[in-house]
DNA sequence: ACGTATTTGTACGTATGTATC
DNA sequence: AGATACATACGTACAAATACG
């Protein structure tokens, strides 16, 4: 429930990551404020630099938000949804180890679709399925040719 | 084409609505590799904090990506798609203007869908309208009542 | 109504590590 | 091997907004 200076994970990330599960396990509830930035300093032992990093791709990933007083775990993800035919598509921005998994950049939001069967209920987070990962690393900002053009240009 | 220290809005942010402005107006074209952090440091005449911070959101919008040696525009913006019916749905970050003009948070995608009219070729940025701005600010992270029952739980 | 304490925001500095050229 | 450039991480200081007594 610490970092850890010696690992090869960087701090700020495993702060980041300690707090994501926090509100993934439910530990954080929608609407509860975090700690305040000097109680995760003391509580690991690292500096604000470090904290607020944290915080930030927390907050990147549409978990929280942070206001003059403090950050709060957002109620619903932070999605932005579409309905079409039968069912909808969401957007929302892929947390950390996603991100990874996925070999996303920074930056590219990650299209869930859900499909309503043909009217049965069912839970909103089943039936769900990632489908994009957009342009994917590295494609896009032109790895090659122009990566050597660009000292003519 | 330079930040004002006494202007009203941050440096960081200052450098990078420039810094998006120059990709926007084609001066930085993808696949070209940014100046790197000291040159924006010397030009600018502010510290490397700010520098950092400034190219940092502009990734987050999905307009560049970072690398061990330097920040490259990105080829095509970091949009992830999905083909429905006789169109298309695009999912990607905001810009930051355009998140306060929608009045966004952090972290909510936006999504864009185009219709391919009837078979008609069409220009790929025309036809396009900005539906989503998702939970929009607030109501998600529960404004009100559980934010004074936090002290409670 | 007012001042104080708390908390985040901005901005600077330094140092070290590591990968790339 | 050395220079360059980004990543991480520490420190300080002050500003501004909010909450509290």
């Amino acid at each position: 429930m610490s970092v850890d200076p010696v690992a090869d994970r960087p701090l700020y990330k495993q702060l980041a990551d300690l707090i994501r599960t926090q509100i993934e396990r439910g530990e954080l509830v929608p609407g509860q404020r975090l700690p305040p930035e000097p109680g995760y300093m003391r509580r690991h032992g690292i500096s604000r630099d470090s904290v607020r990093r944290a915080i930030a791709i927390v907050r990147g990933e549409g978990l929280i938000v942070t206001e003059r007083r403090g950050s709060y775990v957002r109620g619903r993800r932070a999605v932005t949804v579409v309905h079409v035919g039968q069912g909808r598509i969401s957007a929302r921005m892929p947390t950390d180890p996603e991100r990874r998994a996925m070999r996303l950049d920074e930056g590219v939001p990650v299209l869930v679709i859900s499909r309503h069967g043909g009217g049965e209920e069912l839970h909103p987070a089943d039936r769900t399925e990632i489908v994009a990962g957009g342009p994917g690393p590295s494609p896009a900002h032109a790895r090659g040719p122009l990566r050597r053009r660009q000292a003519t240009a």
